[in-house]
DNA sequence: TTATATGCAAAGCCTTTGCAGAATT
DNA sequence: AATTCTGCAAAGGCTTTGCATATAA
């Protein structure tokens, strides 16, 4: 719950709904998209707001709390916990699943091709698409 | 033009929309938006469907004619020359522009870390966002 | 001739915005 | 007390779907 001082920090307000959010967040395994984070806090408070959710994520975002990953269409936001747990994703075109892989020297490798042509790298985000081993089994075997 | 010839190989009719929409991607420099091509095509066939773009460039996909490549919520669909022109890109985060680098050895890389856990890999997109140069100098100033 | 594709209209997601009332500092 | 936030409703992009008509093979 530290890490949401950083929103005073900036001078803005630590209300229940940003912790409720960031709880969410941090207790999803994985990754969450807005909709499943406003599910799981609407069990405990009903009605609460998709709008609110989005407004949140944004703002961790930006503060560095929460990472957004683009898969598909939407959005999905997982907490940033400490030490640089720098990964990529994986999603399976069969089923729809997502894992998490680490790619080493991957940051080395974009910033190198990126320092060449004077861009100036915040983030990196890779996103790997085909088969997870289970529907990859289960194709071989047809 | 010849490429097209696939979608026969298919079952499947090669219509002049459908050439349309190749020519279309063909010619357009970078990459394109769904919009970008209607509205390219449209000055040559006023009320070209927005619905018929989509519909081919998900079979364009489909038949490895065209890539798409997620930027930020909206698609962007680039054709795909012959020789692997692999490449990534870079989202600037203050003019929006977008920029094609090549990362050696980042294949390798995920291939690696994929086949350690049996995900059959078909595809790697890497967005990496921060700010172009003419952006990031304009910065530095400031 | 027959299955496939297009046009059009409508709906569907996901996300953002505007504004009044509520709540934090 | 002042400013920021939330809830609600509505709109906004982008994309997909359904169905009748047109068309490629």
């Amino acid at each position: 719950m530290d890490a949401l001082e950083a929103i005073r920090g900036r001078g803005l307000r630590l209300t229940p709904q940003r912790r409720l959010v960031y709880a969410a967040l941090e207790e999803h395994v994985g990754h969450a998209t807005a909709d499943q984070l406003c599910s799981a806090i609407s069990l405990k408070v009903p009605g609460f707001q998709r709008t609110t959710v989005y407004r949140t994520l944004d703002l961790l975002v930006e503060l560095g709390l929460a990472r957004r990953v683009q898969l598909g269409h939407a959005s999905a936001y997982e907490a940033v916990r400490d030490g640089s747990d720098l990964h990529q994703h994986l999603v399976c075109e069969v089923c729809g699943s997502t894992t998490d892989i680490r790619v080493p020297q991957l940051l080395e490798g974009v910033r190198t091709a990126t320092a060449q042509i004077g861009f100036d790298l915040e983030q990196v985000e890779l996103v790997g698409h085909g088969r997870c081993r289970p529907c990859a089994s289960a194709r071989s075997l047809a």
